[in-house]
RNA sequence: GCGAUCGUAGCUCAGUUGGUUAGAGCGCCGGUUUGUGGUACCGGAGGUCGCGGGUUCGAACCCCGUCGAUCGCCCCA
């Protein structure tokens, strides 16, 4: 016999109560990007590589690591997308987008990257998405989050809070980084490994460091605060009391930060609080919806800069706690226990079918044994076909309404 | 890239200090209970013990390698 290829590593076959679950999670995401009427987008999974590469930005480990890229035919590098943003981007320019702007977008589907695979983290993984693209003012913020923040109560999702915090304008940006990286260069002998390799790449992370080393320096490292231009501190004040006037429950996250310099502004995460049920569900993978503004992307990518917010939520994370979604019962199982019944039983599921009922037949296996198959199987009704005496017999199981509208249906 | 733990039937797992022919439950298939029903009983199929090498009279068990999985670190768009 040939031997079985095995599943690339980091894919997962999803399938019954978990299937249900994802399904679960996407729809319920498509009923509540039509409240908020988002319009519905669909992108290409693979881009140019350099669509990635030129929004992310060269330096990062990212481009060079954690994408899966390849090379086709005619020899074009193109990469599978590891994210929505950058794709939505690049058709935003290419298609003329602008004459909708602002647009309000939703989208959903499979995502790729090249990582080590853990709880909660795959390599090939689905994400919801919504983005706001063409809107510059706090309000659009506000918008995205009531948005998020509706999409996890529907969900049943219990025990989250928006994280939230600013990065300020490129300005501000750009002080408190170099603010951080002269405080944490003082003590750099006493950081952690890991961390003294932050101070050169990417400082900004040393501020959520999971070392015990580093956290004492953390806390009174500076604030992002204190290098808010007027303009910044303004819009960060707009979005935190629009998110007050719309009921969205929030705290400040002083250490939030973004790995890619094209943030600017807003920045959040919905996490689970500390030793709740969702906390225990996720393992080491906490954040469960994450996004924020991101006015520097449109220009990296060669079109006019364009103000933009968006978030994107895994959805294998949502559907782990989102609770057992089991299959639906059947309306009606339709059991053969003699197959000289075929005929009739055959027929009888076309109508309950065409009446929309959902219904299946059991008529394989054992005649016997097909009957308690079907009520093991479980449904809100049995409908049994069998000869008796050489007539031809049939039996409903059901309760009495469904008893009433299954012989209506049946004649 | 690094670390820890784990790979036995379709699934969940036993398997003693290394000792004959590797087991159970569930599921599946067939039969019995001449029955309006999820019960019970009987029988059956299904395993190169992840793969390769080594130690030994003898390996599911010990050692090395390899592949895979899980969880964590790094990274996190």
């Amino acid at each position: 016999m040939a031997k079985t290829p095995q599943a690339i590593r980091g894919t997962q076959d999803i399938f019954g109560p978990d299937a249900e679950a994802f399904a679960f999670v996407v729809e319920t995401f498509e009923r509540v990007r039509k409240l908020y009427r988002f319009r519905r987008a669909e992108m290409p999974v693979f881009e140019k590589t350099e669509v990635f590469a030129r929004s992310i930005g060269e330096t990062t480990d990212i481009v060079s690591k954690e994408m899966y890229s390849f090379d086709d035919r005619g020899g074009e590098s193109l990469t599978l997308r590891p994210e929505f943003t950058a794709g939505i981007a690049r058709a935003y320019l290419s298609n003329g987008w602008q004459q909708y702007a602002p647009v309000k977008l939703a989208t959903h589907g499979p995502l790729f990257r090249y990582e080590r695979p853990q709880k909660g983290r795959y390599r090939q993984f689905h994400q919801i998405d919504a983005e706001i693209i063409g809107a510059a003012e706090p309000q659009a913020d506000v918008e995205l989050l009531a948005m998020a923040d509706q999409l996890l109560k529907e969900l049943g999702i219990e025990g989250v809070t928006l994280h939230l915090n600013t990065l300020g304008d490129g300005d501000s940006r750009e002080a408190w980084r170099a603010a951080l990286v002269e405080h944490f260069r003082a003590v750099k002998d006493e950081l952690s490994e890991d961390s003294q390799e932050r101070l050169e790449k990417n400082p900004l992370r040393i501020l959520d460091s999971k070392d015990r080393r580093d956290q004492r320096f953390v806390a009174d490292a500076p604030k992002i605060d204190q290098f808010l231009s007027d303009d910044a501190r303004a819009f960060f004040d707009a979005v935190t009391s629009g998110l007050d006037a719309a009921g969205v429950k929030w705290t400040r996250a002083e250490s939030l930060v973004r790995g890619l310099d094209y943030y600017r502004h807003t920045a959040f995460e919905f996490i689970p609080d500390e030793g709740s049920e969702a906390a225990g569900k996720l393992g080491s993978q906490s954040t469960i919806l994450g996004g924020g503004r991101y006015d520097g992307l449109m220009e990296s990518l060669g079109g006019t800069a364009t103000p933009a917010v968006g978030w994107a939520a895994g959805i294998e994370r949502l559907a782990m706690l989102v609770g057992e979604k089991g299959e639906p019962q059947a309306d009606a199982i339709v059991v053969v226990e003699n197959d000289d019944a075929m005929t009739s039983a055959i027929q009888a599921l076309g109508k309950l079918r065409a009446a929309g009922l959902s219904a299946e037949l059991f008529a394989s296996g054992s005649p016997r044994k097909r009957f308690d198959k079907a009520v093991k199987a479980g449904s809100n009704a049995i409908v049994a076909f069998d000869i008796r005496d050489g007539e031809e017999n049939r039996r409903i199981k059901a309760d009495e309404a469904g008893q009433a509208r299954i012989e209506e249906v049946l004649g």
